[in-house]
RNA sequence: GUCUCCGUAGCUCAACUGGAUAGAGCGUCGGCCUCCGGAGCCGAAGGUUGUGGGUUCGAAUCCCGCCGGGGAUACCA
């Protein structure tokens, strides 16, 4: 049921061959923010006083006239400068909350249906997944979701990272430092070690290289925060000049920091260093590996076909844990063979042009072009994004396409939009999903490429194990009353646990960067999965307890009332399912939802305190209050589904 | 240098896109278990929304300056 719009629409009748625009006036109507001002609030008067040249207060009676909600609300209030409060029928309520108990969507319409290519979560084949991939995925998940709830169809595309580097990395390292009986016996394992292998050697070589530019100018930095230590403190240009001086003196001195450890991982390990010395230049040969790849070299396709599928068994394990689906993994080698077209096309239409012997899409309000051949022929992911659109517009035909990425790529998407709109796409809704940083838990940015990275696997290990610790703790179950077996435990950890990682990431907003703190998410209280799915399984609790079976007749035979305020507060909330899946799937922002489910919980919580249900005073509010009980839990575990989060029946 | 995002309670974050007395959780302090499952409930303390101006009926939100911090910035993805 969308309230909001319902009295939206009120409202614009109420304006219409008034004012101008009635259907954007009509829209500030919201949910009141203090209870006290009723259940909604009008914000239009004050914004008409300069138009009508009328007095807000004057305006606001004039509205509250016109408007027809007496099937709805309680006959209007004008409070303030001209704020119109509305509070909604406890009859309208309860006639509601008896309709959404029948209904099996909850009152949540089905949208007029558009069809999206949701892009998202896009690992990088042969490279161990990390906790920097959670939050693509999990929040393309959960659109994913509540977009086809909504009635909309959606094509969820993995666009795979298996065409790049990474494998000249790993094809270089198998024909060099592969242990055959390693690979035979666990071949996962010996390709991430000979990755890491190569990728610290590279990383030692290129620190070793950069090493003594970087101390000098580390030198100089220090030189000249000394120099303006000792000047003139008074005058605010010289004072920003020593703030700068200090800040580059800071950067130099990590980036120093950071070439030294490179360069002491592979000294202290006496094989490494060997082999990094045999080995020079490994980047270029690495380079070199790749780019036979690409031109079609037997030997490394063989490779490339042998590892692929090994690579993307490992992936596919952490989607089943995750729950997480696609429709399709197309990933970058699927395009490859269209990149050469796509650039011709670009050219022959005269939107990309040669620019210092690369092909280039100059776009307006960009200072650098966006490249799409480089210098030496070779393409770029500027390339294959382009032609993955040209191919999801022709196979897919969308009305948008979302790509859920971190927010440091905004301009390489502005740019490649803007291209797409060159190339005669003007419909379609083109939209960077975009979300803050993983920060690491010194609160700086999560750096793939620093020594430790934390696998995403043992972090769902953690998780869970920790969810076992506490839900399962045996005080716990036994003061709950609860029996469970250990298998049943280990589900039930492994739901909570899985679940709070989740929902950790997705109650965040999603553009706000966000601190990756293991020990924080796994917190069991608070705003957290684990007290809504607490919740869920009360609900669940006292309707068995209840001996009654809740069916279609059952329901149909059961009156709601709302005799106190707890409770008329939870059926008006319950009823706001649907605004908050919408304003969800509008902004494409999960943690709407996840802050309404908390909402919910928590008054249900409050309703439990305080309303006695299976001991009611009469049959009557009991049985309504069960109904509650019923549609709070229905909403719970649908909106947690949403949320790509599952739910136990105890815990 | 240019562009861009951010700064809210001790900490982690909200604030329905310009609305009324800025809200939650954690942490702290104080209440509530012969009571449908206490992972709970009730209450208290905690704020000049980085800062100074401006715009208007009204600003955490919009504009300008300053302070502080991320990020991006022609051939990586």
């Amino acid at each position: 049921m969308q309230l909001l719009s319902l009295l939206a629409d009120r409202f614009e009748e109420a304006l219409r061959g008034w004012v101008e625009h009635p259907e954007e006036h009509a829209r500030r109507v919201a949910v009141a923010r203090d209870p006290r001002h009723g259940d909604y609030q009008a914000n239009i008067a004050m914004p008409l006083a300069k138009p009508l040249g009328q007095p807000p207060r004057q305006i606001a009676e004039q509205i509250v006239q016109r408007l027809q909600v007496d099937d709805i609300c309680m006959p209007p209030e004008i409070a303030g400068p001209g704020f119109i409060n509305l509070k909604v029928r406890d009859a309208f309520l309860a006639e509601s909350i008896q309709r959404m108990a029948q209904d099996d969507r909850l009152l949540v319409g089905n949208q007029t249906p558009r069809r999206y290519v949701i892009d998202y979560s896009a690992p990088n084949v042969a490279k161990p997944m990390h906790v920097g991939h959670i939050r693509s995925t999990v929040i393309g998940d959960s659109l994913c979701r509540v977009l086809r709830f909504l009635g909309h169809e959606v094509v969820s595309d993995n666009h795979l990272g298996d065409w790049g580097t990474q494998f000249g990395m790993i094809i270089y390292g198998y024909k060099h430092f592969v242990d055959p009986a390693a690979f035979e016996q666990n071949p996962v394992a010996e390709l991430s070690r000979i990755y890491r292998m190569v990728q610290s050697i590279i990383a030692f070589q290129s620190a070793q290289k950069k090493l003594p530019a970087a101390e000098r100018r580390l030198e100089r930095a220090a030189r000249a925060a000394q120099e303006a230590e000792t000047a003139a403190q008074d005058d605010p240009q010289v004072r920003k000049a020593s703030k700068q001086a200090a800040k580059e003196l800071r950067a130099a001195r990590e980036e120093v920091q950071a070439l030294q450890d490179k360069v002491q991982a592979v000294l202290s390990d006496p094989e490494l260093a060997r082999l990094a010395e045999a080995h020079p230049d490994l980047e270029k040969r690495v380079q070199l590996e790749t780019v036979k790849l690409h031109q079609g070299d037997e030997e490394n396709l063989g490779l490339w076909r042998q590892f692929m599928p090994i690579s993307i068994r490992e992936i596919e394990s952490v989607y089943r844990r995750l729950g997480v689906h696609f429709d399709h993994t197309l990933g970058e080698s699927f395009y490859h063979p269209m990149l050469p077209q796509i650039v011709q096309k670009l050219v022959d239409s005269g939107i990309a042009v040669e620019s210092d012997g690369a092909i280039c899409v100059f776009l307006e309000g960009f200072d650098a072009p966006m490249i799409i051949r480089k210098r030496d022929g070779a393409f770029l992911y500027a390339t294959t994004d382009l032609a993955t659109v040209e191919y999801r517009m022709q196979h897919f035909h969308p009305d948008a396409i979302l790509y859920v990425v971190d927010h440091r790529q905004s301009e390489h998407f502005q740019k490649l939009f803007a291209a797409v709109r060159k190339m005669g796409y003007a419909d379609v809704e083109l939209q960077h999903v975009a979300f803050g940083t993983v920060l690491g838990p010194d609160g700086r940015p999560f750096k793939t490429r620093s020594g430790s990275v934390v696998g995403l696997e043992y972090l769902l290990d953690e998780a869970v194990e920790r969810a076992y610790q506490v839900v399962c703790d045996a005080e716990r179950l036994e003061r709950a009353g609860l029996e469970l077996s250990e298998s049943q435990r280990r589900e039930i950890a492994e739901v909570v646990g899985i679940g709070a990682i989740k929902y950790a990431d997705l109650s965040h907003n999603r553009t706000s960067d966000y601190e990756f703190n293991i020990d924080q998410m796994v917190q069991l209280e608070g705003n957290t999965s684990t007290y809504i799915q607490y919740m869920y399984a009360r609900t669940c609790s006292i309707l068995r307890k209840s001996g009654e079976t809740i069916d279609a007749d059952w329901i149909a035979q059961t009156t709601v009332v709302l005799p106190t305020e707890v409770e008329r507060t939870m059926a008006l909330q319950l009823l706001q399912l649907e605004d908050a899946l919408l304003q969800t799937a509008q902004d494409y922002m999960p943690s709407v939802l996840a802050s309404y489910l908390y909402a919910l919980a928590k008054q249900y919580a409050v309703f439990f305190d305080q309303c006695p249900v299976l001991t009611a005073e009469d049959a009557e509010l009991r049985a309504s209050r069960l109904l509650l009980c019923h549609v709070v839990g229905r909403v719970l575990r649908q909106g947690l589904d949403l949320l790509g989060i599952n739910v136990v029946e105890r815990m």
